[in-house]
DNA sequence: GGAAGCATGTAAGATGTTACATGATTAC
DNA sequence: GTAATCATGTAACATCTTACATGCTTCC
């Protein structure tokens, strides 16, 4: 009955103007997903319960070749819940999942060789990570209109930093730390 | 039927030694729960499903003074279970969710002051939170034996400190940055 | 007298992922 | 022909959080 973050980022999406689920979804993946990742199912049961409480309103819009849709716009109700909500002083913590910090977690269970390459595929992937990101910078340009989302990716590409000069500081570490010996069987 | 890595968490905190659930969800929380938390109910239905696998043994321990406990110790198959999940490729990607990114992101709907205001309060967490990690990493030592907890810790110093960098680098464009005049109602 | 720590669990609910289901059009 | 894109939804499942339930001991 009460609105979730997920909920709000609906709400937050149809305010750079109406669309309908499906392209609602792709927009999502393509920018927000990295902080607040939404399935397309979440986005369409989201759209229809926000369309209930009448904070949303959606429109059949027949379309020829193309199968037909139904659009959403936020309704005087919905914006007014989408800034009280920008608003509030609660906020909930982010939270993350490593696998890969757990796994670290553990490495005397593994073999130098092993805790080695994890690290190395780790630090490539922030890499390309980093890269991709500043990619979307470059295409996001100084218009003022991207400001918010560069200055999500510009954190992105910080933390990939951050995670590239790690690896490097404890690389040598592990690189002399005591480990089982061998592989696994 | 599968285990996932919540699954793999217990199993390797076991492999420091044998303790129980309540000692396990103790151990959770100061340490491994920075980068996947696991809540205690979580750790008793995984305790108890891990036993019935075989992957773990459970003993009664009577406590004078104290209530009585049941302690968990992992048995070959689970020791063979976890050092076969470290050495597995597939391994599922970070995904982290901050509510506080997404705020930036609808940065467009808020007020200056709403915006700077939400940016330092962020940024004090992190200070804050840096400096607890800190603590941690010093507690630590050099010891061999915490290395890798350690390492982890260090990940979280560096990540910490790029936020603090990045808070840095955009206060400014977003002091000159076109918003919303006053604030909500 | 009351709060905090020790100790184990169950139940209910919220949230999120993946698979299933369907069907037209366009580009290769 | 066949894969990809457009388009909407449901169902089943997995996962995770929060509240409920109980009771003794120690410290202030």
């Amino acid at each position: 009955m009460t609105l979730t973050t997920t909920s709000h980022v609906v709400l937050g999406m149809l305010s750079f103007g109406p669309m309908s689920g499906y392209e609602l979804t792709q927009f999502v993946a393509r920018s927000v997903a990295n902080f607040w990742p939404i399935s397309k199912s979440q986005v369409y049961g989201e759209l229809a319960r926000l369309a209930e409480l009448g904070l949303v309103l959606s429109t059949e819009v027949e379309q020829e070749k193309l199968p037909d849709k139904r659009t959403y716009a936020l309704t005087d109700q919905g914006e007014q819940a989408l800034d009280e909500w920008l608003a509030s002083p609660r906020m909930e913590a982010d939270r993350q999942r490593s696998e890969f910090l757990v796994r670290i977690f553990f490495g005397h269970r593994m073999s130098r060789a092993q805790l080695l390459g994890l690290l190395d595929r780790y630090a490539e992937g922030a890499a390309r990570f980093r890269q991709e990101l500043q990619g979307v910078v470059a295409s996001l340009g100084q218009s003022p209109h991207s400001q918010y989302a560069r200055a999500t990716a510009l954190l992105g590409v910080r933390v990939a930093e951050a995670v590239l000069g790690w690896a490097e500081e404890i690389r040598p570490e592990l690189e002399k730390s005591r480990t089982r010996r061998g592989g696994r069987r």
